[in-house]
DNA sequence: TATTGTTATACTCTATAACTATA
DNA sequence: TATAGTTATAGAGTATAACAATA
């Protein structure tokens, strides 16, 4: 329980170089948060939705929602929701597990292939933008400091 | 409307350097905002309420809902919802305004002081962990990047 | 008895639109 | 006529719980 001066009271993070990098980090974050919004829309995909087809696409084999579930971190109940959206704009297709009746396999399908290229592409560009305020060996540094900063890709969260 | 190979319509974004810096951007931004709720929720606190709390103690003079809603980014209906939850956790009070009756100013409770305080704390412990695997001339280095890569603090979006 | 996926339900966050009181 | 704030309503995203089919 560290002390905490007038400046943080009144917002501002005072100079604490871990407080004032956990605002930037913060702010950044939110950026693009609405930043990759902003870029879904036009392409008639949520966020979930998004990430849902990434999340199939760098699969190496075929998933059942449940493992679709895990690899998401969400319960079961939310991948039925996104995959129903999905199945209606026909980006996957739901096809019976031979083994174990219960299970249901997503597959993409071509038109979900394509629209993934889009989504990457436009987010390319929009990162480029960003990124354009710095050199690009900067760019490299950055690449280098965030690489040890954020988790591995185990999961599928993004 | 750039090439994109293989590599990247299944999920891995290439070695495009802008590619794979959207893509860590994007994992690092959903890391903070996950590591961000899950350090609210035992204080209570949304991250729309915390968001709302900061921008009030940001501000230099008194705010009405409107001034709130502009600074946020959202309408006037969402600050609406949010206040009311704010208030009855006696966060903030509504006080009448003396030359507008049309205006309400929301003002911060000492409680919700302490609440930010607690929030800030804790905020900064989780990205000392975070930040742990950064030697300090690292962060610095990180630090002067992000400033050059987020927008100012014009609005209050976080 | 455990697992897979679904239905039913609810809560948070946000939006649009219509309304009230005031300016 | 314009502004401040509210009510009414809706939709996305997520959760819990109960359930049916299957293992």
């Amino acid at each position: 329980m560290g002390h905490v001066d007038q400046a943080q009271l009144d917002g501002n993070d005072g100079e604490d170089p871990v407080s004032v990098l956990a605002e930037l980090l913060a702010r950044t974050a939110r950026a693009i948060h609405f930043e990759s919004r902003r870029l879904l829309a036009p392409l008639g995909l949520t966020p979930a939705a998004a990430r849902t087809l990434r999340t199939l696409a760098r699969s190496e084999e075929p998933l059942r929602m449940v493992d679709i579930a895990e690899r998401m971190h969400v319960v079961p109940r939310t991948v039925t929701t996104v995959i129903d959206a999905l199945e209606a704009e026909q980006l996957i297709e739901r096809r019976a597990a031979p083994n174990d009746r219960r299970s249901t396999y997503v597959h993409l399908t071509p038109l979900a292939h394509e629209r993934l290229r889009l989504m990457l592409e436009a987010r390319r560009d929009a990162a480029g933008q960003l990124l354009a305020a710095l050199e690009p060996d900067e760019q490299e540094q950055l690449r280098g400091l965030l690489e040890r900063l954020v988790p591995p890709v185990d999961d599928c969260r993004r």
